[in-house]
DNA sequence: ATGAAAGCGCTAACAG
DNA sequence: CTGTTAGCGCTTTCAT
């Protein structure tokens, strides 16, 4: 039913080769020739199978992305800079969740690994012993986790917390808390590490609470923890927890940013639109989707292994964050 | 760098067709021998190259999945399902975002028909006349949208409309407000007709205001064109709408629910995070997305067009609504 | 029950 | 610049 190379060759009476090179190599073809390939092949409804393609070129134009959890809205801004990037280097993205479970991923990646030239691995949650064994399979480029030897695209955790203490210190906040995310993430570590940096810099009494999950219902949780402990500020892992505990908060009677500020990790499109809207450390997340298929491509390309690609952070200053009550 | 079939054949010491076979028909194979080449392939670590597979047999093994905005929270949850319900399956799925707008949706459809089985389609924008023009090229099933003579999935909107009047008539409501969705969405011309009919039937006032884009930034801006409308309630297209106006009403200082009443579709995540949570008409997203799938591949093995299956919906009655102020 | 051989649609030497 | 030929890894007749 569809067209083959063949049928386009005969109708323009040229070889299946000369059909060939006219979409590979256009270079190698007689300017007129290809265009009367093309013109026949456009005619005729030609669209080469990149299955037989990728048969013997040995590239399957597909790469995959793994996500922990897709409904978490960090996700899918990471995902469509994956696939907008990929669109324009005609490469096709599979997609697979692995529901948070590190097990699960490493199945899904061994089995992915046949048939992409490429994984871009968000957020993964796997140990290291999991890694060194997936690693090798195919190439992998890791998005939000560092790992040693592999290309990685980061984010400057580092620098946020930094920029998120000093904004609380700068309102006169000298007791937070940090709810924690999963004991898993990379992420989690490195936003606790910058957190504990700032804090000892700063000479900010800093409680580390969790880990927990990295979803609304834990903030909720938190909240309660947080305000029994007394702090005048809440830095969440992430916006999902961040808003977990403004909800709480409110049911509480507890008002924000009067009472107690709160700050969050991603920026997700939900952090502008609540009451109060809520300050947060921005992640370029379509950005690093874009850049993690760009490490790929390199990667596929001339196999240099370029490392560690480290993006900025930068907090927004919104309503849930404001001076402490004397 | 891969294991072939022929590796496998010659460490189990029979043929290629046989190994193919203990893969592909097993019962065909002499139980022993199966095991033996099992175990062999095992040992090697063999995995069919699936690509080769679907150059002779036709199937890729593979399916699209193309929604209009992955950032909007009601499609990662239809993904979800579409991707969970395809692993079990063993089929992959090409992830592809139009971005709202009709003329890439239907690129896509072509350019991702020949390396797949077939392509959900969530939610299509396209005209009629794309549309005709995209049938064919690859089985096609619709979810959210009902094309003449196409399998779709589709949800009691209708039902679903009727739910969310009949609550607000009952709490004393007769003045009220839609806010649409895009022109471009089935969703919305039947979500508006669902409305219609129950308006009429119940006798209550019907505002039609928009279209507007499915975003938040819609609701913002729709809350005052019915607070100006002197409405009691407002029906949005959907929750990402909804939100939008909840936000601009706490904003202008009018009261959620004791002031005006509000309804959303989808039951988003959030929608039940907020404050006050919103009264929304819930729909089975991840359902919707399983079956989908399960559609796609009764058409693929039988060529039975099933036609439309319709989805129940119902209204989740949360804090947003609340008898009408005298 | 198993093997040999013929391709699926395409690209990549190798000749001209 | 173009054509011929040999496969890529696999499934599927057709024999045996």
């Amino acid at each position: 039913v569809a067209t083959t190379i063949r049928e386009v060759a005969r109708a323009a009476q040229v070889s299946v080769s000369t059909v060939s090179r006219a979409f590979t190599t256009p270079e190698l073809v007689r300017q007129d020739t290809r265009r009367r390939v093309i013109e026949t092949a456009e005619r005729l409804g030609y669209r080469p199978n990149r299955a037989a393609r990728g048969l013997i070129t040995g590239k399957t134009g597909n790469i995959g992305a793994i996500v922990p959890d897709i409904t978490n809205p960090f996700f899918p801004s990471v995902l469509r800079g994956v696939q907008a990037r990929a669109r324009q280097t005609d490469l096709w993205v599979f997609l697979a969740d692995s529901g948070e479970d590190p097990h699960a991923e490493s199945r899904l990646i061994t089995e992915m690994a046949k048939q992409v030239d490429g994984i871009v691995l968000a957020a993964s949650r796997m140990s290291a012993a999991q890694l060194a064994n997936a690693t090798g399979t195919t190439t992998l480029v890791f998005l939000n986790r560092r790992v040693a030897g592999s290309p990685s695209v980061l984010m400057d955790y580092i620098g946020g917390a930094k920029q998120a203490l000093d904004h609380l210190v700068a309102l006169g906040h000298r007791r937070c808390v940090y709810l924690q995310g999963p004991a898993t993430s990379w992420s989690n570590r490195e936003r606790r590490r910058g957190l504990r940096l700032a804090a000892r810099r700063l000479g900010v009494d800093l409680l580390e609470l969790g880990p927990f999950a990295p979803i609304f219902e834990s903030g909720v949780h938190g909240a309660d923890l947080a305000l029994a402990a007394g702090v005048t500020a809440i830095v969440a892992y992430n916006d999902l927890q961040a808003l977990g505990v403004l909800t709480r908060l409110a049911d509480r009677g507890v008002p924000v940013p009067e009472a107690m500020s709160v700050i969050g990790f991603d920026d997700i499109p939900m952090a502008a639109m609540t009451t109060p809207a809520l300050t947060t450390v921005a992640l370029p997340k379509e950005e690093a989707g874009r850049l993690a298929v760009d490490v790929l491509l390199g990667l596929l390309d001339t196999g240099d292994e370029d490392g560690q690609a480290e993006l900025p952070t930068h907090l927004i200053v919104r309503a849930s964050t404001a001076p402490v009550r004397e």
